[in-house]
DNA sequence: TATCCTTACGGAATTCGTAAGCATG
DNA sequence: CATGCTTACGAATTCCGTAAGGATA
């Protein structure tokens, strides 16, 4: 039994039982990997994968038991470098963090030039993707964390905190209908084309909630995946828009005004999400507690240890 | 890195950081050893062993870090080889069951009976040691389960279950003073020579406690390890035997009368342990629910899964 | 017939044990 | 000077990619 055997297998099962995809993956040959998943079944006396002659269609039960114990080993075995590299270098190293647009332009900056000043030897690399693009960034190792506000909890493998909790506000151009000091409604706002974020994206979903809860039609005249979009499209006269109220800037913004909305739509809590089980290297923490200033390494490491469906929250 | 190495960091803790001691353990060459870690700390980047000159002495802070992770790596190799073998031949295998000698002469027979009959295919191998030998059988894996009444739910690496509770008796030639159907107290047991079983086996601690507590000196003349010795020693009139009510066999032991003690000393807990983290195959929980039928299965994997410190009990 | 997995083969790299070397209590 | 770890070296094994083969949708 050797990790490259255990790797083969795990990249079968993410690359859906085609072994010529898990070659590219893995950065070897086809008959490599054959080879791999082949001695391991030898060696332990039984199969992983069901056949249908020659192609790969599944787990066999054995393949299904073996898979989460598989996926722990291959952890632990990064685990066990990051250790490592913990101890031989703790301030040098890459952190790649996957965030939505809003967290990376609006949230993000400020523990970004925090932690590039307190660790400058480390190099830090900012994805951005969908909630669910940044689940799977970081339930595949490729970034460190994640964070977003929707989405992530529904992730048995990762681990999520919550970070901060934030409201919707309204944005009109200056002179609007809207902004002439009455109390904002529901109602009211759904008399106008509105401009906001795409489903899934940014509290998108409190959006919908509060209005079909209301029994309100809305017109949703453009979606876009963030802010910056949204308040174009506002200042062009297209639509009254609906965004985080982080994302508004008084003097940047001073087009528009911004009206506010927390009365009107349910709190969203932005979360960060790490892969269930994994070591961080302490700088991660650090990074972690710059944003978030609740989460304590000593915090996140009880949540990382524990099994899913555990509630560990500050 | 690969899962050689590993063993060999894990075996020369184990070993108390003599590399000679650890190749013979793992079967292969002394320098074969000395490379297997220099490579994985090269690889690893870091140090786990301190060295003077060329001595180990000890894990690095790195090291003692490492080592659960490492431990860990390698009890889910074995668990792996363990689901594949469960599948390929569900009832054929070895079972290994460590247990003092009163388990295996008094409490086991009727489970190993019932388990031969049940499962044909396994081939039982019983070890017999103190508490703690039996401890340190399962917790290196030489022995699948161990089953003590003493000592087991000290160690962290074990998981253990109650099994059953049970009293001593003490157990007097026929015709003794202390049969004279008179309330048997500590005051009056106190008075003749005892013999009963070595510090640290089969409920001793009971004992002892009791008569500390009743602030009483006993005379203690013969200690032994099981209580055939025990109860050869009473007939030949050396003193009053005290040993578990299991141990007593009214035909058998004609020659002698028991007499109920459970009023006298704390009652005793009977105990299996498992490795934590482990996976058992599916005969080591028939064997397990043979002897103590409310350790059901989901129960146990509950347990074994479970951190040390928390508390999983039927 | 294109896709996808297995088998065959040969060179390269790795692995491992023996023997020799060296430091230390 | 005996113990215990490291280094050196050569043989054996293992590993891996290329090329060819076979099954299936």
């Amino acid at each position: 039994m050797n990790f490259q055997q255990l790797r083969s297998v795990r990249e079968t099962v993410r690359q859906g039982f085609n072994l010529t995809l898990v070659a590219d993956a893995l950065h070897t040959s086809q008959p490599g990997v054959s080879r791999q998943i082949k001695e391991l079944e030898e060696e332990l006396g039984a199969e992983l994968f069901v056949r249908a002659g020659r192609r790969f269609l599944g787990l066999t039960p054995t393949g299904e038991q073996a898979l989460p114990l598989i996926e722990r080993l291959l952890q632990d075995a990064e685990n066990l470098r990051r250790v490592a590299a913990d101890y031989a270098a703790a301030d040098r190293g890459l952190l790649t963090v996957a965030a939505t647009h809003t967290q990376a332009r609006y949230a993000l900056p400020g523990a970004v030039r925090d932690f590039r000043d307190s660790h400058p030897g480390v190099s830090l690399h900012l994805q951005q993707g969908s909630p669910r693009q940044i689940a799977e960034l970081v339930i595949s190792g490729a970034a460190d964390l994640g964070i977003a506000t929707e989405a992530l909890a529904e992730y048995p493998e990762l681990v999520t905190l919550p970070c901060y909790r934030w409201s919707h506000v309204v944005v009109v151009p200056r002179g609007h209908a809207l902004a002439d000091g009455q109390a904002l409604t529901l109602e009211r706002l759904a008399q106008f084309p509105l401009v906001t974020y795409e489903p899934g994206y940014t509290g998108r979903r409190h959006i919908d909630e509060a209005f079909a809860k209301a029994g309100l039609e809305v017109d949703v005249v453009l979606a876009a995946m963030d802010a910056d979009v949204i308040k174009t499209y506002v200042e062009l006269g297209i639509g009254v828009g609906i965004i985080a109220s982080v994302a508004f800037d008084e003097q940047r913004d001073d087009h528009l005004v911004a009206l506010d909305a927390r009365h009107l739509f349910a709190l969203n809590t932005t979360r960060v999400a790490l892969k269930r089980g994994s070591f961080q290297r302490s700088y991660v923490h650090a990074f972690i507690q710059t944003f978030a200033p609740t989460l304590t390494p000593a915090l996140i490491e009880r949540a990382l240890a524990a099994p899913a469906g555990t509630l560990i929250e500050p």
